[in-house]
DNA sequence: ACAATAGTGTCTCTCAGACACTATCAA
DNA sequence: TTGATAGTGTCTGAGAGACACTATTGT
């Protein structure tokens, strides 16, 4: 079948951002390259589908980082897929790309071949990458606005000062505190953790929460921003 | 090399959710499939990529529009990307889908092979059609919240109250006219046509307005709805 | 006691929607 | 003149942010 021949010279592949707030400071994990094309090189965490043994392209994803670069439980959201003739010297190729967010305390131990990058300190990436970090950042800053995605940057429970600082990274600006603690309360996402405190400082320590059973693979989103 | 024989397995295609509205009524283009799987069937437009032709997915979206539906000129957008061993009888696939919106006037007339039906009277799809249908029609629900995505429904020029419509028929509601008038406003992204005025019925014509030239292929976005 | 942060009550200002009004056409 | 729709001025109520206050810890 001439089709056939035709549609079989596509790659297909998967790219994954994965993002971290390091202290703080939005971050990107990145690979050194171990295969032809780019060997040495920095890239995002990407490869092959493939069809033996993946269910559908996030599982790719989600294989290419478990495999790749030791990273598993990351929340994961499809991006967008980039295609065309020049982005991959291998051939015309579709990257589905991918955008994974994760607390920093599951990220594996630093290791030769793997590092993570302050994004605004990221230089020139190979294939289209610089597009695929910059849509998920994009796509992260823009979701922060108006739902609950930034608790994938937190562990299991924390504290609404430690939220709200995340919330205040990611949008790069500070956030009313009286707002922010209302809007919480409307999302209905979190319940506090029965007798949790987070005690450390010489202050009234703070309550701790989580995210209810309920929300846990799902994002909270407002109507009305924050 | 083995890893090309892996990923040379996958299907890589374009699917498009073409829609339009018919007096009022959101609808998508349907069209009956020539070729195996699923002959007969009224199924969204879709077909391979073609790595010979196609600048990128897109492209092959565009493609396939003006080759098998005869549409051009509308407003595309990629959607997600759905892949899977099972959802096309042929093998593990990928279907880059994509949202066309195109005013009723720019569609072709009506012929044996091609249908148009309001979104709500769609039956059974093949593939993951379904699926790729309510996604479109979420994008678009969503998207027409809180920004100017619905022009692209309508023509060259048009009036407010024309586009208010319009609005209000993607949205199922009943939209309040000075503040959409204060959003269109403030968007920026109308200019009135000097002169231009639409008569017709037993009361004060209607001021035409025109997409600014700087917002032809990009939207306007709004932070806070409508 | 005091410093420091957690958490809350309340005021204000902004903005979206409601309402009412004027404008301009055909019959 | 009347009916119908286009287009605008203004009021009001809801909600987000500012501010100030109380609460609870360690030193």
């Amino acid at each position: 079948m001439q089709s056939e021949a035709t549609h079989a010279q596509v790659l297909t592949t998967v790219d994954v951002v994965v993002l971290t707030l390091v202290e703080g400071v939005l971050s990107v994990v990145l690979l050194q390259r171990e295969r032809a094309p780019y060997v040495g090189v920095w890239a995002l965490p990407g490869g092959y589908i493939h069809a033996q043994e993946d269910a559908d392209a996030q599982a790719s994803a989600a294989r290419v980082l478990r495999s790749k670069a030791g990273i598993e439980g990351a929340y994961l959201e499809q991006l967008a897929t980039f295609s065309g003739p020049a982005r991959d010297p291998r051939g015309w190729s579709v990257a589905i790309s991918y955008c994974a967010l994760i607390p920093q305390q599951l990220l594996p131990a630093p290791r030769s071949g793997l590092k993570i990058v302050p994004v605004s300190a990221v230089g020139q990436l190979p294939f289209d990458h610089g597009q695929i970090l910059q849509a998920a950042l994009g796509r992260v800053r823009s979701k922060s606005q108006y739902s609950s995605l930034p608790v994938y940057f937190l562990g299991e429970s924390f504290s609404l000062p430690q939220l709200q600082q995340v919330y205040e990274s990611i949008l790069g600006e500070p956030v009313n505190k009286v707002s922010f603690r209302r809007k919480m309360d409307e999302l209905g996402m979190l319940e506090p953790v029965p007798g949790a405190m987070q005690a450390g400082g010489a202050h009234r320590p703070a309550q701790l929460y989580r995210v209810r059973p309920e929300f846990r693979q799902q994002l909270a989103l407002s109507a009305r921003g924050l």
